[in-house]
Parts: C-alpha cells; sequence; structure tokens
RNA sequence: AGAGAGAUGGCAGAGUGGUCGAUUGCGACGGUCUUGAAAACCGUUGACUGUUACAGGUCCGGGGGUUCGAAUCCCUCUCUCUCUGCCA
C-alpha cells in the first residue's frame, strides 16, 4: 500500500497516478484520507500527552509509597483517575481512527510509473515489440484442445480433460506419457535458466496463511480468486509470487545481502471464479498449472534496471522455445492492482490465431513492501525496499503454443508435433507422435 | 488426535507488580594495539509513532481485564516445542 506521508506530500502526484488508473472517485479518497490521518495524529497527541502525565504520576505514586507518604500517595491517585477515563476514550477514538485509515489505504491501488500509458483496458495495452516469424500452418491444422487426441499412451489424449474431470472436475487436467515428461522438461529447463542467471531456488509452501495473502496483496483485493481451506484458515497458492516473497515479511535485509533473487517452482491454483468465455478452451484456462517464478528484492534506484533484466531473460526462453512473441506494456487501466509497471509477454498461438500472455513481469516499488514490512537500513535509518516479480514461465499456454505452432504433416500424411531444441535434452523425445 | 511445557531484542537466555525498553553472553559495527590478522581491551548496537528539531508516546506472540503502576497477576485466542498415538 501506499505510505501516508508521501500522499500527504505529493497529493497532486498522488491524483494524478490513480486518475491515469481510472481509479474512480480519487479526490475523495484521497481527501477523505488525508482528513482522517489528520484526525488520528490530532488524537494521538492529546492520548500522548495524557499518558506521558499518568506515567509521571504513577513514578512519583512509586517515589512516595517508597518514602512512606501513604497520604501523598492517596493524594495523587485521585488526579489519575480522571486521566485513566480520557486515557481510554482517546484510545478507543485512535484505534477506530487507525482502523478506518488502514481500511481506506488498502482499497487504493499503487501509483503507475511514468511510462504506463494512459489507458482503460486491454485494448489499450502499448507493444513495445514484436519478436519472430509467425508460422504458417498446413491446411488442416488443429487448436490443440484437437491435437492433443491420440498422442498419449495407447491412443489416449496426451493432456486428458476428462480424466482430469473425474478425479477433480473442470480445469483440472491430467498430463500423460510425454505430456507428463514435457512438462517435466519445461520445469527444469526453466530453473537451470534461473539458476544460471544467478537465482537462488526455492520451494516454498503451496498453502499460505491469512497474513501472506495480505503481504503481497492478494487479500484483501482477490479473496474470492484463492482456494481456502477453512478448517485450517490456509489459502492454496495463486502464484509461488506469494510464499516467495513472503519469505521477506517482517525482514529488515542487510544491505549486503542485496539484491535479492529467489526463483522457485510451484503449482498454482486460481478459482478463476466469474472469468471463463469464448477464449477459454483447453489449457488457456485452468485451475491447477504448473509455473516457475522469479522474485526479486532490490534497492529503490535498481529496481527499473532489475526489471529490463526479468524481460530479457523471459524474452530469451521464448526464443530458444523457437515462439513468435511480444511485448505490451500494460496500460493504468489494466495493470495489477500492487503493481507500477507490467510487462506482459505474449506468445503467438498458430491454430487459435491469437496471443496468449505466457508470462507477466512487474516492478511494485514500495507497495508491497510497505504490507510486508521489507526495509533495509541507509545510514542509521530504515528504509522500504523494492519487490518484482515475473513468470519464467507458467507452462499451459507455453505447451499449448508448442503444440499448435509446431505441428506438421508427415510423409505419410500424419500430423506430428515437434519438440523445442532446447527441451529435448530435458524430455528425451523430438517428436509428439 | 491425547497429555504437558513454552512464546522476551539478529541469536541464546535472565527477569514473577514500581526509573525494565528490559541483566548477561554471542553476533554485528566503530576504536585502541598490530606490518596485517587473531587475541585482548574500550565504546556502539531493536522497531514503530511523533516533532522543524528536541520532547513525548507505543511495543516483551495477538486481543481483553485487574492496578495509581504489568514483561511480571487474571481471561482468551494463535502459534511452537516435548512425549504418546497415527503416518509419507
Amino acid at each position: 500500500m501506499l505510505q501516508i506521508p508521501f500522499i500527504r506530500e505529493n497529493r497532486e502526484t498522488t491524483l494524478a497516478g490513480l486518475r491515469k488508473r481510472n481509479f474512480a472517485d480519487a479526490d475523495t479518497t484521497v481527501d477523505q484520507l488525508l482528513a482522517l490521518d489528520q484526525q488520528r495524529r490530532d488524537t494521538q497527541k492529546e492520548l500522548d500527552d495524557k499518558l506521558a502525565r499518568a506515567n509521571a504520576i504513577a513514578k512519583e505514586i512509586g517515589a512516595l509509597m517508597k518514602a512512606g507518604d501513604k497520604a501523598g500517595a492517596e493524594a495523587a491517585k485521585a488526579e489519575t483517575s480522571a486521566l485513566k477515563v480520557s486515557t481510554k476514550e482517546l484510545g478507543e477514538t485512535l484505534a477506530l481512527l487507525e482502523e478506518q485509515v488502514q481500511n481506506l489505504l488498502v482499497t487504493i491501488p499503487n501509483l503507475p510509473h511514468s511510462s504506463v500509458p494512459a489507458g482503460r483496458s486491454a485494448d489499450d495495452n502499448e507493444v513495445v515489440l514484436e519478436h519472430g516469424v509467425i508460422p504458417v500452418l498446413h491446411e488442416g491444422a488443429k487448436p490443440h484442445w484437437e491435437l492433443i487426441q491420440g498422442f498419449g499412451p495407447n491412443g489416449t489424449a496426451l493432456i486428458d480433460f476428462e480424466l482430469g474431470n473425474k478425479i477433480s472436475g473442470a480445469g483440472f487436467p491430467v498430463y500423460r506419457g510425454k505430456g507428463a515428461r514435457i512438462q517435466r522438461a519445461m520445469i527444469n529447463f526453466f530453473l537451470d535458466r534461473a539458476l544460471e542467471a544467478g537465482y537462488m531456488e526455492v520451494q516454498p509452501p503451496i498453502v499460505i496463511n491469512e497474513a501472506s495473502g495480505f503481504g503481497t496483496g492478494q487479500l484483501p483485493d482477490k479473496e474470492g480468486q484463492m482456494y481456502y481451506a477453512t478448517e485450517d484458515k490456509l489459502y492454496l497458492i495463486p502464484t509461488a509470487e506469494v510464499p516467495i516473497t513472503n519469505l521477506y515479511r517482517d525482514v529488515i535485509v542487510a544491505e549486503n545481502d542485496l539484491p535479492i533473487k529467489n526463483t522457485g517452482y510451484t503449482p498454482c491454483f486460481r478459482r478463476e471464479a466469474g472469468s471463463w468465455g469464448a477464449h477459454v478452451r483447453g489449457l488457456n484456462r485452468l485451475h491447477q498449472f504448473d509455473k516457475v517464478e522469479l522474485v526479486r528484492v532490490e534497492k529503490p534506484e535498481n529496481s527499473y534496471a532489475a526489471l529490463e533484466e526479468m524481460s530479457l531473460h523471459v524474452q530469451k526462453l521464448l526464443q530458444d522455445l523457437e515462439l513468435p512473441y511480444r511485448v505490451l506494456r500494460l496500460c493504468g487501466g489494466d495493470m495489477g492492482f500492487v503493481s507500477a509497471l507490467t510487462y506482459d509477454m505474449e506468445v503467438w498461438s498458430a491454430a487459435q490465431g491469437r496471443w496468449l500472455e505466457v508470462s507477466s513481469v512487474s516492478n511494485f516499488e514500495t507497495y508491497q513492501a510497505n504490507r510486508l514490512k521489507l526495509r533495509y537500513r541507509v545510514e542509521g535509518k530504515t528504509q522500504l525496499l523494492h519487490t518484482l516479480n515475473g513468470s519464467a514461465l507458467a507452462l499451459p499456454r507455453i505447451l499449448a503454443s508448442i503444440l499448435e505452432n509446431n505441428q506438421f504433416l508427415t510423409d505419410e500424411g500424419k500430423i506430428a508435433i515437434r519438440v523445442p531444441k532446447v527441451l529435448v535434452p530435458y524430455c528425451g523425445f523430438e517428436l509428439f507422435d
């Protein structure tokens, strides 16, 4: 969340940023927040003064009792009882004000970076670059949900949605045979690349508590989008970002340990409530999927260089997978709640004839760090760090694109699918056939 | 799941009603000594809030209560550990 002193001192900048996001009632919200905060500070001042007086009297009484002056002690007690009533009241008022400030503050999204274009929807995103050649497929090329039929063991589906339906429900596919092996290959390939780039691998828990959900901003914003185990009050992670970033919740990092570069593979779980539509067939949208995530903690002055580095890292993966892609700079209206700048990487899915988002790389600046209380020391004073993360990469749509883009007709007139060269050493086969 | 114990500063670990934000040790940082290092010695070393700056205030797992005064007493919640049971 944003820091109140910042908003107080930069009211116009704050408002301009919120407007770029099309945040409704920016003026009213900010002014209400500042008014509440002023009230809060006044109340605290009044309370502090009374507490200071009460503390002084308590000490006096202690001294009087020691000296054996009972009458003096009793006289001093009289004044404190009046103070007690008002400090209790003030304390309650203060707690209420703090809660109101907090409740309002968490509804305010992060401010966009200056390079973020104005805009309302995905149509207003800026295409930063396109790379690669859009493949031209043979006659009768199929989208992946048709293509997968028959490529599994004994003529079954490579990715079995029906079977997953039986085990769990829609959006929980079963990968079998080469389908499972290509998944494992991608995970290892992505992790190896991250290690080469200097990231440290972690295996975090894949269920998280409420404090962690709050720390990275999923709560209260995305409450209904996470699976929740009521018995133990734990959420299934929607992304490894949550547990890995929360490793640094309530931490003051030693300057020598910066930057922090972590990577981790985890399954991800998303309820995707209300987001199913025409375009979400097959692997395009799942309730459970696998992802390798990059998480970084950076000094403020380095965070945008780190973001560019992460973007290039993801692009190199896509290049090596031989997939045509484009990079988008998300507009104010399409950016996530906590982000200051987000690049989306989209891969061309040839048989579907559309771009699929496969990675999202973001700089959150101090927005998450403020919730996490993630800081380091600058000349003896604590200062918030910047957090960043990015998918490198999410598997399902990558697999969908590989299957679709690499399909070809064999000499016998059958469809086969070529495995990208970089993955062959990892999966141990060159063709789906 | 049953029984018991516990939660204090980066870590270890004192403190059971009155200058305790907290003894001490380790660690870290600065200094003396040294060619350099180690050792030894001296000093510094929590966070939040707040003020132009002082001051002031809050925090000993969370919340509530008793008291003029709570790390210390009471209630409650959460979590951790040990033993037993079950189990990859």
